[in-house]
Parts: C-alpha cells; structure tokens; sequence
DNA sequence: CCTTGACTTCGAGTGCGCTCGAACCCGTAG
DNA sequence: CTACGGGTTCGAGCGCACTCGAAGTCAAGG
C-alpha cells in the first residue's frame, strides 16, 4: 500500500503521515525500488490507537513517548503500562469535568426555556434587567 | 475590584483579562478616575461560565457569537439557547466518544497486564513477536 | 516518446489561544 | 521627594499540530 492509499484508508493526509513519519509517530516506512514508501496494513491498527490518544487528547509529545518505548521493545512493557495508564486517569478525570459543565450547562438551558422564573441574571446585560419581579433570593434592588 | 485582584480571584492573568475584553468575550470594563479597570464581582459568574464552555471545547469563536447576543440582550434568548443546546449536544458526543476511547484503553492496558495471553501483536514491533504461545483466536499463522 | 498522476523532499505558512516584554503612568507610604 | 507596586497600551512571539506549495522524480499507459 503506498501513502495514497493508506491516507485514504486511514484518514490522514499524505502530508501528514509523511509529518507523522518525521516526527517520530511512525516507524520509517520501507520504500519500493523506486523509493516510495511502502505500507503494511498493520499500520492501521497503529494509527487508529494513535488517534485514540489523540482523541483523548494526548499531545505529540506523550504519543512519541509510548512510540520510542514500543520501538525500543523488549523490556518497556511496565514503562509503557503505566503511560497508558496514567494518561487512562486523566481520560477519567477529563470525562468527569465534562459531565460536570453538562450538568451546569442543562441548568442554563432550563433557565432560558423559562425565563419567566430566572433569579440569576448574570448574563444578561444590566439594560435588560428591568422589571421582572424576581422574588425568592434577596436580590439587592427592590 | 481592579485587574489584579480579579486575576487572582479568577484564575486568568491580567493579560489574559485585558485579551478577552480587547475581542469582547468580557465586556469594556468600567474604569476609577485614573483611568484602571474597576470590576463588579458579578463579572466572576460570566468568567465562570466561559470557562465551561472552554473546557468543554468551544472554541473563543463561539464564545464569542453568545457574547455578543448577550450584550445585544432584549430577544437574543431564543438564539443564545440554540448555541447552548447545540454545543452540549457536541459534548455529549464528544463525552461517548471518549468512553469508547476508555474502553478501548482498558483493553490495552489489560493486555500488558497480562502480556502471556497477548493475541494481537499490533504494537509491538516485528522483532519481538517470536515465539509465544498465542492460542485462543483464530491467529493468523498456524 | 510523451503525458499523466502519484509520489518525493524541503521549508514556509496557518490558526488558535494565549503570553510576554517594553515603556510608560499613577497614587500612596515612608 | 522618592520609591513601590500596582496599573496602562502596544505589538511581537510562542507552542501546538498540522497544512501547503514548489520543484523535481518516476513508472506505466497510449
């Protein structure tokens, strides 16, 4: 499979598996006779776990790390494991911050589907606090 | 409240104050008669809320279309709710994907767990997968 | 033989979201 | 009076992760 292909299969652009290449992401490719890279498709598999990571948002930099261990072989599996796993804590912690801003940010969609009813009008611009009765909680005016 | 104690109290620098306020994500500031900034607490609540939306991955640009709706105020609600709805809708999505994400890391950090049982090779470079059992799933060779 | 189209290397450019430094101003405490 | 610890504007620079264009090479098809 030549770049085309595998940009095609994979997702990326030519230009950036070539980056990803010369980075360090992906091992160098072993060309055909007349020099154009050559791919096996179990890159693949590869490069759809390098979009994982990246997805859950691990920087190059972390990538490259787990890339020169797993090239390095032999005897980085527990050096390997515990990137995974720590990076797997900050998935966890992420996903949890996540699910957190989605709780406030239903509260302020409810607020606008009754706007009759809001109390906290910290977004909305001091020209448009007007009337509104407001009761319930100590609002300063009034 | 002038730029260094909201700095302080908000987490963002001075300059980073100064910088959302020159694209308008936070509103021209008031200033005392010298000319400095001179905040109102409830500018903590709308730092608050930009940034969940920040965290949640809206980038300034949205931000920014419900910054203005806010400050255009009278009528926008319908709007600014739309914005709200549509990016926790992203979220939502954006949070799934991350828990396949987990998933699929948990299975690979099982996998180093116990490296005797590994089936896939995928990420181990050639020269390491020599011998090895590998029973259990239909392994290509053998 | 010539065209076509995918490939090659190289370095420069892009978009985002800050981040920083320079040079200057202002009010209060000692 | 002077030093200080804020503040002010301005524009340049940075780190990330690509993204693109130029100029050239190569092999197969008509």
């Amino acid at each position: 499979m030549k770049i085309g292909e595998l940009a095609k299969r994979s997702g990326l652009t030519a230009h950036t598996i070539r980056y990803y290449e010369t980075i360090g992401l992906l091992p160098q490719a072993s060309r055909d006779r007349s020099r154009q890279r050559d791919y096996d498709a179990s890159i693949l598999t590869w490069i759809a776990f390098l979009r994982r990571l990246k997805t859950t948002g691990m920087p190059i930099r972390g990538m490259l790390r787990y890339a020169r261990l797993r090239e390095a072989g032999h005897g980085t599996e527990p050096e390997r494991r515990a990137l995974l796993e720590a990076h797997r804590d900050r998935v966890r912690a992420q996903v949890a911050e996540l699910q957190a801003c989605l709780l406030a940010l239903d509260d302020k969609i409810a607020g606008y589907a009754a706007p009759h009813e809001r109390t906290d009008d910290d977004d909305v611009p001091i020209h448009e606090r007007r009337r509104e009765p407001a009761r319930a909680r100590p609002a300063r005016a009034r």
